[in-house]
Parts: C-alpha cells; structure tokens; sequence
RNA sequence: GGGCGCGUAGCUCAGUUGGUUAGAGCGUCUCUCUUACACAGAGAAGGUCCUCCGUUCGAAUCGGAGCGCGCCCACCA
C-alpha cells in the first residue's frame, strides 16, 4: 500500500479545463468518429443529429439532445457496431433572415436598401460564422460525430435534393399552386405553415351590428367592408322568411347588396344565430365561398392594410382602424351593442408575435389528401400513419403515438411557399414573354367581382389606370438600382398601356413576393384553369464541362426551334439543375407525347452532344399563361424562377436522407438508411418528426428511422421553459462547461431525466455532478496509487475474499442492468445505476476493504477498467483521460464494451456491511468521535463463523479497537447495544454511556420491533394471502417473522441487562 | 371544447409485470481534515405516496370520481 500522499503524480482534484480539449482532438485525429474506419461485422448504427438552426450559439436544449445522442453513439460503438452520428446545421430560413435583419437594422439599414443577392450574401456570412460557433461548441460537448459527413441544408446536395423531392412530388400531383387562404405574417411578409400559428388568449370587444334584417357579431369589424351574404340554418325559424331573399342594405361603405343563404354551418344558438361571411379572411368562410361560388375579395392586404374594397379606408391599418370603423357604424346607428369582455384566442406568428392575417393567396402546396401513383394509391397522411401503426417506426415513449395519429389524421394541406429571401428557391421558372409585366401586384386593392364588367373590359381599364400610377411610383422609389423580374401576367392591356408610360425596357424590383392573382376573386372554372397550368417535361441532359449559361442558351434555341416549328402554341420554360436542364412543353392541352412524338427523332439529332430521353420526369416546370415563344426575344430577363422559398421543414424532413447522398444512390445511403434512432425534443414531433415519415416513406419508400426518442424541454429552477427572452435563469450550456467540465454537465441533464418529461436544470445541480466527477477521478487516483503500474486486465481476477466475491458479483449485476437499460433508452436509470455502484459500493466499501485487506491489485485494476468503460458514454473525457493510465495506447472510445459473468449475487456481505453500520450507528448515538477506536463486542448466532472471518474487515470500517466474535456473549454492563439480523451488537463504553438515554432509546426501537412483529403476524394469519399469495412471498414473509421475533426478544433482553 | 401528462421527503425526481418497514441526489442537522477525495467521510432527522370510492389476500402502482398544475390540438361567426 502506498502510503505517502507525495508519492502521487496525479493532482488531487479533476481538472477538465485542462484535458477535454486535447482529448477531443485525439479522438478526431483518430478516425473512430467516422464508421468507416471502424472495424466491425456487425450492421451500422446511424443516428442522424438533428441539425441546430445556423443562427447562434447552442443552448441546453442542443445540449440535452448532443448528451443522449452521444450516450448512445458511444455505447453502440463500443459495442462493435459501425456508428455513424451525422452531425450539421440547419438554415432555418425565416429565423435567420430575421436574426440578420436585426443585425442590419442596427446599422439602420433594410433587406431591401440592401437588395436580394447583398441580402443574402451578409445571411450567408452571418450563417458560416455561426455554424462555426456551433461546430465549436460541439466538440466541446464531446460529441463523437463524423465531421467528414457534415451537412447544411442549404449546402449544393441538399438543394438538389430538394428539388428532386419538389419534382418528383409535382409529377405526382402531390405539389400543386392554389389560390386559397393562407396564415399571412404582415410583418414577416410571409406565409406561414398551420403549424407555425400560436395561439394567445386575449380579452376583446364582440360587436354586434344591425346588418339589413339580421344582428351579425364579429370580434373584427374590420374585414366586413364586403360582406354580402347572410348565413343562417334552415331549421332557424326566425330567419326562414329570409331564406333565398335579395336586398340592398346600408353598410359601412354606403349600400350594398346582400343575399342570404341556409345553410347548416350557422349555429342557431350561437350568438344571434344569423352570420355574414367573410371568403378572404377566414379559413371556413374561404370554404363556404367556394361551396356557393362567392367572390372572394381581399379586403386587408399583405401590409396589414386595408384595401381599395374598403371605399375612403383604404390604405390605412387594418386592426388600427376597428374603432374608427365602428364609429362610423355607430353613427349610421347600425351598432346593436358591443360586448367588452369577450375571451378568444388571438392566433399570432410564432417567430415575431405579430397577429396572423388569414388570406387569400396563390402559394404551392403539399397535398395530404390526395391519392399518390407512387404510394400505389395511398395518400402522404395514409402511408405516414401506416408506417408508424405497423411499427416500423417506433415511438418512445408510447404516449407520442396517439398524438402523431391524431395530428396526421387532422393535418391540412400544407403550404410550403415563404415569401422570404433566404431558402431554397423553389424550383419553378416562368417564362416572361417580351412587353408583359405583372401589375395585378400593385393593383392589389382593385377588384373586379363580376363576370360582367370583366367582360366589358371595364376591368381592364380600370387596372390600367391604378397600374401606371402604381408602377410609376415604384419605378421612382428604386430608381437606379438593380432588378428582379417581373413575370407576366395576361392582362395584356393593361400592361400595354404601362408600357407605353414607361418605355419597353423595365425592370421592377420587388421586396414583396410576385402574385399572380386572377382580378383578386376566385371561382371553381378559374381553379380549374389553374390547375390546367401543371404538365409533363422533357428531360434533357448535356456533355459536362459546359456552363450553364451555356446551356440555358442552347436550351432557348431549342425552344426557339420547338416554337418556330409550333408557332402560334404556347411552350415555355422550366426548372433546372446543374449538370441536368429540363424543358416543359405544353402544347395547348395536350400533352408532349401527343404533340411531338412524330418529331422525337428529328429534336433528338437536332443538336450535335445533345442527347434527349425518354427516362423518368425529373424536373418540373410551369409555364406562365401568356405570350408566344416564337414572338418572344431571347433575353436574360427571358426566365424567371419563382421568387418564393420553400417552407424550411420542407428541406429539414428530407434530412435523414439527403445528408446520405439522395437522390443519388449512394453507398452511404444503402448502408445507413434507414437510421436506427432519431432523438429529439417532443416539440419537434409535429413541425419535423412527422414531416420526416411523410416524406421519407415517399421519396425513398423507406421510414426515416427505425425508433424516436423524444426528450423533454429544459426548464429553469421555476420551471420555465429557458428562452433567450430570459437569460437571467437560462443556464448556458457552454458557460457551465467551462466552470464545471463537459462530464459534469452531461450528466446533470441526463441523469433524473425521463423520457418525454420536462427536466429542471441549474448550477448547483451540474457543480454536484462535478463532484461526481472527481470522485470517479480520485477512486482512479486511489486504485493507480495502491496498483503502482496500472494495467487491463482481461478476464475477471478469481476472488479470495468476501468482498471480493461480492464486489465481482455486484460488477455483473451493474453489467448487465446497464446494458440492457441503455439497449432501451433508459439513460437515467443506467446512470444512476453506475453511479450508486461506484459511488456507494466501490469506493465507500470495496476500496476501505481493499486498503486492509491488500494483495488486489488486479481486481482494483479490473473494476476500475469496467467502471470505466461504463461510464464512458456518459462523461467520455473524464474516462478517456483515466484510461490513458492504464498505458495500452489504445482509446478507450473503440475498447468492447464489458460482458457480464456469472458471478452470483453474495448476500453474506450484506450482513458484514449491516453489522458496520450498527456500529457506526451505535458509535454516533453515543457521541464517539469518528477517529476514536472502542472495542466492540458481538454475539454473532450462527453467523459467527461468517463474522469472524471478517474481524479484519470490520475492525477497520468501523474502527473498533478489539473485536470480539463469539457465538454467544454475556451483555456487558454499560453498554450500547443494536440488532441486526439475528446479530446483537455490543458497545461497552463505561463512563460515557448515558443509561437513561440508551433504554430511551431501546424502548423506542423495542416498539417499532414489535409493531412490525405484529403487522407481519396478521399478514400471515390471512388466510386469504397464505393461500393465495405465491409460494416464495409467503416464505419470504414466514423468515422474516422469525427474524423479528429474535430481534424482539434480544431487545427485551438487553432492556432487561440495563436494568 | 378535445387529447395527453403530472401531483411521492424542504427542492428536483426514481419507483419495472400490484408483493421487504416507499428510494436517490441536493438541501438541513450532528460529528470529523481517519494515510484517494472537505468537490470528502460517518451518522441523523424528514413522507396521510393530492382526496375519496372501488378491485384485490395485498395498491404509490390497477379502475372510477373529484381537486390542483402543466402541455398539446382545435377554435366558432
């Protein structure tokens, strides 16, 4: 035994500040992050990261997640498997762009002063800055993930994944454009997803105003400007005289003509029972609109602000203008009364706050609903649910499963256009045929509601006008900047009559998304025509090495030629993808094959290296409703790719694959997809989780990953979720790394955590794991100390001893529990695990016997080295750096994980820790000092054998003077006495002994001894439980009466010896 | 309104298929620098397992009702 302090190398306190660093570079520099350098026959195990949003700092959330992911990578390489842990960043695209608009308003500058490509070259490098950050603070997680396979969704693989995917989806008529109603962010300028809609519930007025026949309530007297239609169910008898009725009724904005329709969705008790509908500002009135082919006319528009439809209101704040529009009613007398206390839920934009706008506008869309070619006929919504019903996917915990079902059951045609900057460009282009510009934009709030007046070309004129007037101001407001393109619209006249304003050469930037939008009104024939629009393509492919410029002109001459020879049709232009450039043409309604099947073989010669195929549709493309090709000049401003981004959770639910080289068919992608776990936070469920199953199970035909581990959310010691809204309770994760070492911060968030349950986190919780840490530091210092030379051991050291046999045994027990627990996810369960074995049972018993009992060296080395082991998913540095003791120069990251024996469990041991304890115990009530030695003395029944055994043992952990073990022992006088296990134990301390507190004392315990006698005593006159109960409960419960009886009847003796 | 979860020691939480006198960490109290560790050691105190009813030989655990808290979804003109 070493006994000289001086004589240890290692410092006496853990410092991971000094060594986490250094230690992750030598793991990286090693190659084991990789699976590919792995050695294995085993299948992979591929957890792909969930991508942290590019747009700062990791917060505990990420930490949470990079902790149980590690675990998990670490236990399943140690366990010989070829881990793949994909690490990257998402662009995340409305957040970004919000964050770096900040960023430049602080310079007092606009995205739009800035102007598109500037934009998005600052979003760009503020994204490579923080993604640095990120990588950083990964590594300083000691995350072992494979760096070589780093991804970005916005990097050139994934954007052509997401092409395939916006492709593939559009020829299955799983994409489409619609005109419908859509959550508009004013301030975001955006649309945003069902999903991206929060709900704040908030105290408001309900009006209700005198409209025509009927009191109509509405909490938003702003969107009623064009209410016509009176609603009210046909069994409502108050209103039955009305049913099919005109009239002309005083309104906000003058008279207007109202008709009134029956219908059921009129709810006869709520409110006044009667409604007016509002089509382009909420979602059920949209619907009950088409259902009765109403107009559906905007009357707030993408600003917030009210419309030309709202008369002498237009162009001021919708919301702000309530008070001033209800005045007016109030002043025409139309106002019945207003309700001040009315409680509903304000939905606003989950990124800024802002209320949400529902409105109509013409955006893409992913449809749920619709039968797929490719699902054989299935819906998205059908096979998603599917996948997860028949367990192909696995949900942890179980309770999520319910919550997927019923999201997917309810879940909407999902709109994935973003009218912001940053994103993948959804890849549409437009051909904009020469002399056309679209100014349906600008005459946004003009509208044409009737077939009629169109017809006359009333409309026409009527837009013209506002279109000069509009376009004229623009043009002076970014005078001398550079453009983006219009595309076309087929209001020819009136662009005409723009044209000849402005000259024929005009470029008009815009910061708002283009619209194509039919006269702001929608109807069933003008979907139809809508829909018409989508095609088939012609795929082509060209010699590489050529710029795409290059073959974009060559692809024009094509259509050039394509035009010439089909001229007065309509052939327009498409998407495209380096090295690939695809064509659409649409040949007025028939499709390609019809129009120039006869011509195939002539085009496909046409042009020396150019080759065309008949192959599988890869790109698509939509053309635009006007003008000829063959009229048209080849310019640059000829194409125009749709302004729009995609939905970020578009790209994010291709991750799993698109990081594995999709739509390539890769090795990776054959080798680690389908991924073996996704572990996430449960609030991704929805936006993520299920977006990945639907459409993984579509585009590869495969679910995404085998099992979900969600976790819960970190919350602070209030139990407030942390956001940077409150930093002042939010523990940074990096912060606390930095005080307490990476290991210790792991552990706290890993440790007393479920699955699926919030977990509360702060500092003293990760400092008291920080002194785990350096336990584990100091029992490696103690066991290398008393070893000399640490060595492996290979195979368990055969036990000599009591505790040897009973430490061994409790080491396979630990084996075995954390293996399987960690096989099942149970992180906190495991770590506890080990950390009682280490803690309580290895170093506050094994190593103070060890330090009497000498000659184990090898079994200190061997459990250390499993101990190790075990612990090295859960603070790998603090592990490796120990490891690096034991001198094999080989890492711990790639050492097998341990196999359990058969050593079985040592209950004697048990006695010998009991028999310390009473000492102990007996030692404090009598107000011994911890270092003083008393002689103690047991009468040890028919253990005495087993005791005597252990006098060494004992003698030191209890520190007694004089151990005496016989069989059977007279009381000594003034001595305090315990029983444990048929033991009685005695402690003769004359002169300190208080007698009147040490009979206090045994009556006390005497009368607990007793009534658990009793208790037991009934339990086992039942006959009801004798019977019934299992043979080995009962026994069970038969020796343990007996043991109380004994216990009782020494306590009545020593009682008695006190006198 | 619909769904899900949670109420166990002062705090944070475990508690497998019902079966030891219900556990851990932190905190509190007492005593100790006893040759790995005071970021420690030894010991102690502290619980009507939210309430009630039921099933059972036996309930923290299963069922029902209620109370309190949290989350998710849907939202009504």
């Amino acid at each position: 035994m070493t006994k000289n302090k001086e004589k240890s190398s290692i410092p006496s306190a853990y410092n991971p500040q000094g060594v986490e660093d250094r230690i992750y570079a030598t793991w990286e520099k090693s190659g084991y992050f990789a699976p590919d350098r792995l050695v294995s026959k085993g299948r992979p195990f591929t957890i792909s990261m969930p991508p942290p949003n590019a747009t700062g700092v990791l917060h505990a959330g990420h930490a949470v997640m990079l902790a149980l992911q590690n675990i998990v990578a670490r236990f399943q390489r140690m366990r010989g498997r070829k881990v793949l842990w994909l690490p990257g960043t998402d662009h995340a695209a409305i957040a970004t762009q919000a964050v770096v608009e900040k960023l430049i308003a602080k310079e007092g500058q606009t995205k739009n002063q800035l102007g598109r490509e500037a934009f998005l070259e600052r979003v760009r490098k503020f994204v490579s800055d923080s993604q640095g950050t990120i990588r950083r603070q990964t590594r300083k997680m000691g995350s072992s993930c494979d760096w070589s396979r780093e991804r970005y969704t916005l990097d050139a693989g994934l954007s052509a994944a997401v092409s395939e995917a916006f492709v593939r989806m559009h020829r299955d008529g799983l994409i489409y454009r619609g005109y419908r109603i859509v959550n508009w962010c004013p301030r975001c300028h955006s649309t945003l997803s069902d999903d991206e809609v929060e709900y704040k519930e908030q105290k408001t007025k309900f009006y209700y105003f005198k409209y025509g026949p009927v009191v109509i309530g509405t909490a938003r007297p702003e969107t009623k400007f064009q209410d016509k239609t009176i609603i009210v169910h046909p069994d409502d008898a108050r209103y039955k005289h009305l049913h099919g009725k005109e009239m002309e009724i005083e309104w906000i904005e003058g008279k207007v003509k109202a008709h009134v329709i029956a219908d059921k969705v009129a709810d006869k008790d709520f409110g006044t029972g009667a409604m007016t509908i509002t089509p382009a500002h909420s979602f059920e009135d949209f619907e009950l609109a088409q259902k009765y082919k109403l107009p559906v006319v905007p009357i707030i528009d993408e600003d917030g602000k009210l419309t030309q439809a709202a008369g002498t209101f237009a162009g001021k704040d919708a919301r702000g203008s309530r008070e001033e529009i209800v005045a007016k009613l109030q002043a025409k007398g139309l106002v019945d009364r207003i309700d001040e206390n009315y409680v509903h839920n304000l939905s606003v934009c989950y990124r800024c706050g802002t209320p949400v706008e529902p409105l109509p506008s013409k955006q893409w869309f992913v449809a749920v609903n619709k039968p797929s070619k490719v699902l054989k006929g299935k819906t998205l919504k059908q096979r998603a649910a599917e996948v997860v019903r028949a367990g192909d996917v696995e949900i942890i915990p179980d309770r999520f499963t319910k919550t997927y079902f019923h999201w997917m059951n309810h879940l909407r045609d999902w709109c994935i256009s973003r009218q912001i900057w940053f994103g993948h460009r959804i890849p549409v282009w437009y051909a904009r045929p020469a002399k056309a510009v679209d100014i349906t934009y600008f005459v946004h709030g003009a509208t044409v509601d009737n077939e009629a007046e169109k017809a006359s070309g009333q409309a026409d004129a009527k837009l013209s006008e506002l279109g000069v007037r509009q376009v004229r101001e623009l043009k002076d407001q970014v005078k001398g900047q550079t453009f983006d393109v219009v595309f076309c619209s087929d209001l020819s006249r009136a662009v005409a009559t723009a044209e000849t304003a402005f000259g024929d050469r005009y470029k008009i930037v815009q910061d708002k998304r283009l619209r194509e939008c039919d006269y702001g009104t929608l109807t069933r024939a003008n979907e139809k025509k809508v829909n018409a629009m989508q095609s088939d393509v012609i795929d082509t492919s060209y010699p590489k090495g050529e710029s795409l410029t290059d073959v974009e002109n060559r692809v024009r001459n094509f259509l050039q030629e394509i035009g010439a020879k089909y001229a007065g049709k309509r052939v327009a232009i498409v998407a495209h993808k380096t090295p690939q450039f695809a064509l659409e043409v649409l040949l007025n309604g028939k499709t390609w094959q019809e129009a120039i099947a006869s011509d195939w073989r002539k085009t496909k010669s046409w042009q020396p290296g150019w080759k065309y195929t008949l192959r599988e549709l890869t790109y698509v493309g939509l053309q635009a409703p006007a003008g000829e090709l063959s009229s048209a000049k080849a310019s640059e401003d000829r194409w125009q790719q749709d302004p729009d981004t995609l939905d970020t959770w578009f790209s994010s639910g291709l991750w799993t694959f698109s990081t594995l080289g999709w739509p390539e068919k890769t090795k990776d992608l054959k080798s680690f997809h389908p991924t073996n776990l996704m572990e996430t936070g449960y609030d991704l469920l929805f936006f993520w989780v299920a977006r990945m199953i639907l459409m993984s199970t579509y585009l590869v035909g495969e679910v995404p990953f085998r099992q979900v581990y969600f976790h819960g959310m970190v919350r602070d010691k209030l139990g407030r979720k942390m956001s940077k809204s409150r930093p002042e309770t939010a523990i940074d994760p990096v912060d606390m790394i930095q005080k307490y070492g990476a290991d210790a911060m792991r552990l706290s968030l890993v440790i007393g955590t479920t699955a699926g349950n919030d977990t509360q986190l702060w500092e003293e919780k990760i400092s008291s794991y920080r002194n785990f840490v350096n336990k584990l530091w100091n029992i490696a210092r103690f066991v290398s100390m008393t070893v000399g030379e640490l060595k492996p051991v290979k195979a368990a050291p055969t036990p000599k001893t009591l505790a040897d046999r009973w430490i061994l045994a409790e080491l396979d027990a630990l084996i075995k529990r954390a293996t399987t627990g960690l096989d099942h996810y149970e992180f906190s369960a495991v770590g506890e695990a080990v950390y009682e074995f280490t803690w309580s049972k290895f170093a506050d018993w094994y190593l103070e016997i060890a330090k009497v009992e000498g000659g184990k060296e090898k079994i200190l080395s061997y459990i250390l080295q499993q101990v190790l082991k075990l612990w090295h998913p859960f603070t790998p540095f603090v592990t490796e750096h120990l490891w690096e003791r034991f001198g094999t120069g080989k890492l711990l990251i790639i050492q097998s994980w341990p196999k359990a024996g058969r050593a079985k469990v040592v209950k004697d041991f048990a006695l010998v820790q009991s028999v310390v304890t009473a000492i102990r115990n007996l030692r404090s009530e009598a107000k011994v000092e911890p270092a003083k030695r008393v002689p103690v003395q047991i009468a040890a029944g028919k253990h005495t054998r087993l005791l005597k055994s252990q006098v060494p043992v004992i003698t030191a952990l209890a520190r007694c003077s004089e151990l005496t073990v016989e069989a059977k022992l007279a009381k000594p006088s003034q001595a305090a006495s315990a029983v444990v296990s048929g033991v009685t134990i005695h402690l003769p301390l004359a002169g300190l002994l208080d007698v009147s507190k040490e009979r206090e004392r045994i009556t006390r315990e005497l009368q607990e001894a007793k009534n658990y006698l009793k208790q037991l005593e009934a339990k086992l006159s039942n006959k009801n439980f004798v019977e019934r109960a299992p043979e080995a409960v009962v026994s069970a419960e038969r020796e343990k009466l007996t043991a109380q009886q004994h216990k009782v009847e020494k306590l009545k003796e020593q009682l008695l010896t006190l006198g």
